[in-house]
DNA sequence: GTCTATACCCCGATAGAC
DNA sequence: GTCTATCGGGGTATAGAC
């Protein structure tokens, strides 16, 4: 089972040393120290460095996403038949992962960190990585997004979404050091939600070309 | 001098070695085999790993924000006596990079990547070393922008500019490795300007509740 | 499953000859 | 300014006893 004592002593340790310092910057023997475990267990449990990185990410990605996709439907759900307006999916996109992050308590500042720094590292076989963990989340918003923005190509709404989710990780990667209570983190969704809005809303650049056009 | 060929032919490798893989996994060994030159070199002519990062970098950022700074003031005097519309400074703020890295050639794909890696580097000094060489482009471009919307506190236009320079440095880090031909650049700059601008004028999220409430 | 011991390698930095 | 040699350390990974 992953409920394993040792594997889940490695995985904290090396969720914690990620976030401070990076996956280069940690050496397993760091993680096997602070886990309190010997070296060997980790290449007994997981087979070798990136195997872990790869265990760390995936128990905390998975249950975000599920998250993601539940809010994303309830939104959807609640303007039927109408679709779910823009500004309810960006709130379904951010929003888990900031709850997400305050339930966690304490550790949450530590996973933050953590998924900040993941998620803008551009070594080839981590960037696979968290790209294939993305696929599903541009599968399902973009759909939602165009339904309600039907001026925007799906080409440019991933585009869109793209930039989006990299302010999303800028975030994360500057959590604050002693976590957020609640008002502060409904008050950070509400700035980030505030803020891309009326990004996705903009026209795209040959409609914004008429625009210009229409005024001179 | 700087213009020490030794010196040139060390930033250049480490240029291209931090590009590559990032400061961490790329050691000083591999620096000076790809320059020619010899271990020791290194530390004669920079004394330490930390140094050459701050070299190869300050390297790039001077001319880069002088042409930014000059194109504001541009911007600035095109538009007097009114203030620069906000279009014009997220322009400004945006097209430097972008044409100084087209104007690099094949460089200048090397150069994005070193940028989006070093630019969104969590380490402690690396940070600090960042952060102060964008100090001066927000005291420049913060009352550029209040100007233009005179409904945004200082603090705001400062944590707006933070989120658009993250996605900036995440086009540095996916230029696309055969580099840009002028057609691709100005797209990209329309772009991303076309992208932000609305997103820089949207009012306030106190403000934004007003509107709610003035609309129910 | 857990541990010790070890193989084998690379690292940053410096001393000192040239 | 440049080079060789070397110090003192740390790294990943595995073999093999328990």
């Amino acid at each position: 089972m992953t409920t394993d004592a040792t594997t889940t002593a490695i995985l904290d340790a090396a969720e914690r040393l990620f976030a401070g310092s990076g996956y280069d910057a940690t050496s397993i023997r760091e993680i096997t120290r602070l886990a309190g475990v010997n070296v060997a267990a980790v290449h007994y449990h997981f087979g070798d460095k990136p195997a872990v990185l790869r265990a760390v990410t995936g128990r905390i990605v998975g249950p975000m996403n599920a998250r993601r996709f539940r809010l994303l439907e309830l939104a959807q759900a609640a303007a039927a038949p109408d679709p779910a307006p823009i500004e309810a999916v960006v709130d379904a996109f951010v929003r888990p992962d900031i709850e997400t992050l305050l339930a966690l308590q304490r550790r949450g500042t530590t996973v933050a960190h953590f998924l900040g720094r993941v998620y803008s590292d551009q070594t080839a076989w981590i960037r696979q990585m968290t790209s294939e963990q993305f696929a599903e989340t541009e599968q399902r918003f973009v759909p939602a997004i165009a339904a309600a923005l039907p001026h925007l190509a799906p080409d440019e709404i991933a585009w869109r979404i793209a930039r989006f989710a990299v302010v999303l990780v800028h975030t994360f990667a500057t959590w604050p050091a002693d976590g957020m209570d609640e008002p502060t983190a409904e008050l950070t969704v509400r700035r980030l939600v505030n803020f891309a809005t009326p990004a996705f809303r903009a026209p795209a650049i040959d409609d914004a070309r008429e625009v210009d056009a229409r005024a001179r």
